[in-house]
DNA sequence: CCACATTGGTTGCCATGTCAACAGTCGGTG
DNA sequence: CACCGACTGTTGACATGGCAACCAATGTGG
């Protein structure tokens, strides 16, 4: 007996996800870039140290990596470049002298607030116009499934 | 009157789907990597040229590419690089002597062979495991749903 | 038949991500 | 206190992807 393959409805449903994958995350980083010149990982970045947990704009590079789930050299990188391009700013730690704080700056607010409408608007039209309130608790439930499977086999 | 936000629900689903992107995709590419030595890119053009419609194992570039939905300098590059390793062979066209054929080779066969129980395997029990027919369907009907709009948009 | 737009493919430059190695710091334990 | 392991962050090497410029070949309208 051989391989156990994927069923006709499976394999449809999976090459979907691998083509929305791509589809999408190009959509995103074209209207981001277009609209306010930010990547999708700079909006990551601004989406964090704008939340409402973060009351100061203000998070350590750890934090913010863990709450992305990022590697701490992309952290690092990528603080890097928003530095150079005035969103952020370092900050020694007092406390740790290990540690950098990372601080949001007025242009970073700026830039975060130009482009949220319309990264916001985007993501409603295309992902979710249409989608019932089932489809929507279905997909919740299968993200949080599979990610719990993920999480279980590492 | 404000920018329309996203219902709590859509904020998680939104999240829920950001971050399975980021895991399955890193999942998907360490589990290729570490059985097989080939990555989800690699797979994805072994997958093409092994395909029911491909009986000799061989495509154009340009036809790699549609069928990916891959830019030109991208399949480019990725033959290239499979082509170093021994995995695909470029062969000159004669009808048109702009194009180049891209060959499945006898390693390239090999190595998809190897690869795909497993990676089929790991997509069944972390992806669909669980799910139900419904699950399945919903999940096919938002993934064409947006992946038209996406299109419309273009 | 010729001028010109189009197509197929490659290349270079830049941005980004991973991994491994490193440096400095902290903290607990003997 | 001294040591050793864990933690924080940076860096360099490398792989990859997008974009634009480019070359060569094709085909098409006049």
């Amino acid at each position: 007996m051989g391989t156990t393959w994927l069923t006709e409805e499976q394999q449809r449903a999976w090459q979907g996800w691998l083509e929305l994958h791509a589809q999408l995350t190009a959509r995103i980083n074209r209207d981001l870039q277009a609209t306010s010149g930010l990547s999708h990982a700079d909006y990551a970045i601004l989406v964090q140290l704008t939340a409402e947990d973060v009351p100061d704009g203000t998070l350590r590079m750890f934090e913010l990596g863990e709450r992305l789930l990022w590697e701490k050299s992309r952290v690092s990188k990528q603080v890097s470049r928003m530095e150079a391009r005035g969103l952020l700013a370092r900050r020694d730690c007092a406390d740790d002298r290990r540690g950098s704080f990372v601080d949001l700056t007025a242009a970073g607010r700026a830039a975060i607030e130009s482009a949220a409408p319309a990264h916001v608007a985007m993501v409603r039209e295309v992902f979710f116009a249409g989608a019932s309130d089932e489809e929507v608790a279905a997909l919740g439930a299968l993200t949080d499934r599979v990610l719990a499977r993920l999480a279980a086999a590492d």
